[in-house]
Formats: C-alpha cells, sequence, structure tokens
DNA sequence: AGTGCGATTGACT
DNA sequence: GTCAATCGCACTA
C-alpha cells in the first residue's frame, strides 16, 4: 500500500478542527519485521481550559509532550497495562491533545493479530488501549514527531471520512457534558456504546 | 513518604 | 450487565 506522510503544515491548527482532520487519515508504523498502518476511525479533543484534559493543571514531566508543536505525540500509561496516545494540537508551550480511539486495521493485519492475542478484526484497534497495542506503541514514542522522518508518521487518507458523528466523550467523570469525540458514522471500527456510534 | 485513582479492558454473572 | 486487575503519576503532608 502506498501511502504519503502527512506535513506539519496540512494539519489544521486549533484542537478541534485536528480532531475532525484526523478522522479518515492514516497511522503508520514500519517496523522491521512490515509495516503497520490503520485507518483513524475515531478521535477525541482535549482542549485548552478543559478540566478533563492531562494539561489542565499545566506542565508535568508526564504530560509535557501535549505542550510540543502540534504534530508530536504524547504517550502515556494506564490502569497498569494500557498505553493511549494523542497528537499534540496546538503551538508550542500550549498543552492540547487529539486521542486516537480507534483505527480500521488495514495492513500488518497477521502481527496485529499476534500483538492483540486475537483474530478478530473488529477486536484488534477498537478502542485507545488496544489501539496502541496493535499499533506497537509505547512510552518510547512519547514526544516523537509525526510529522518528521519517524518509523512512526501520519498518513494522508486513502479513503476520505464519510459523514462525521460528534458525541460525548467516553469514560470521563469532569466535563462529561461536552460533544469532542467525533468517529465516522456508522463504522463498525468506532468503540463505545452503539447508540454513539450512529 | 504515603495514597488515591485513572482518557480501559477482558472475564465473568 | 458488573467488576477486578494493575502501577506510575500527581497530589497532599
Amino acid at each position: 500500500m502506498t501511502a504519503r506522510r502527512l506535513r506539519r503544515s496540512e494539519l489544521p491548527a486549533g484542537t478541534v478542527a485536528l480532531a475532525r482532520f484526523l478522522i479518515g487519515k492514516a497511522l503508520v508504523h514500519d517496523l522491521a519485521q512490515g509495516r503497520l498502518c490503520g485507518r483513524i476511525v475515531e478521535t477525541e479533543a482535549y482542549v485548552v481550559g478543559d478540566a478533563a484534559a492531562h494539561a489542565f493543571r499545566g506542565l508535568t514531566p508526564r504530560n509535557r509532550s501535549l505542550f510540543l508543536e502540534r504534530g508530536h505525540a504524547y504517550v502515556y500509561f494506564v490502569y497498569g497495562n494500557w498505553f493511549m496516545m494523542n497528537v499534540s494540537s496546538e503551538g508550542p508551550g500550549v498543552g492540547a491533545g487529539v486521542l486516537l480511539r480507534a483505527l480500521e486495521p488495514l495492513e500488518g493485519i497477521p502481527q496485529m493479530e499476534r500483538r492483540r492475542g486475537t483474530r478478530r478484526l473488529l477486536d484488534l484497534a477498537r478502542g485507545p488501549g488496544r489501539l496502541a497495542a496493535a499499533m506497537r506503541i509505547d512510552t518510547s514514542h512519547d514526544g516523537l514527531d509525526l510529522c518528521g522522518p519517524a518509523p512512526l508518521w501520519l498518513g494522508a487518507s486513502q479513503q476520505p471520512a464519510r459523514a462525521i458523528g460528534t458525541s460525548v466523550r467516553i469514560g470521563l467523570t469532569k466535563e462529561a457534558h461536552r460533544l469532542l469525540r467525533f468517529y465516522e458514522r456508522g463504522n463498525p471500527f468506532v468503540s463505545g456504546p452503539t447508540r454513539l456510534r450512529e
């Protein structure tokens, strides 16, 4: 499969704009064993001034990557088991990001199956923890420039997004009412309850 | 130095 | 549908 790297200048300024823009784009990880690639189908925006965002209380050792210029990876570890990946989304020194919540697997599926311990295509990368596991993303990628020459990068759309749905974000207690989750309508690889996938 | 808890998942009733 | 697992980090003292 051919894919073109997105340049930083192509990423829209602003966290919500980037969260919508990334739907339909590719996430690619080139490894010695081959390429892993998926189509992004679900994102969440963690905006400036958002009490649910990791950057809300200012810069700390963990969240510093959120303060990098847009297009850098912020990867963190939660629940003792899982990694989650964000794309930083604002200017240098401004803390905000877009959480990647689900992918439609496109390439490297056998390797994803091995990593995930399942052969169910729908379960490979539906959910942020599963996504990082399937794509072999961990904290060694924290701070990486996704618009640079690194093996982990963002690719242009092969197939543009269909209609984009909006909902509340999943699994939050704070700021639970804000409509900052975006997904491709009707796509079976989107996570969450059925009513939040239509 | 101690503690509470999380942007989840998989197993189980 | 419910619920425990699991540990690094941020917060309090």
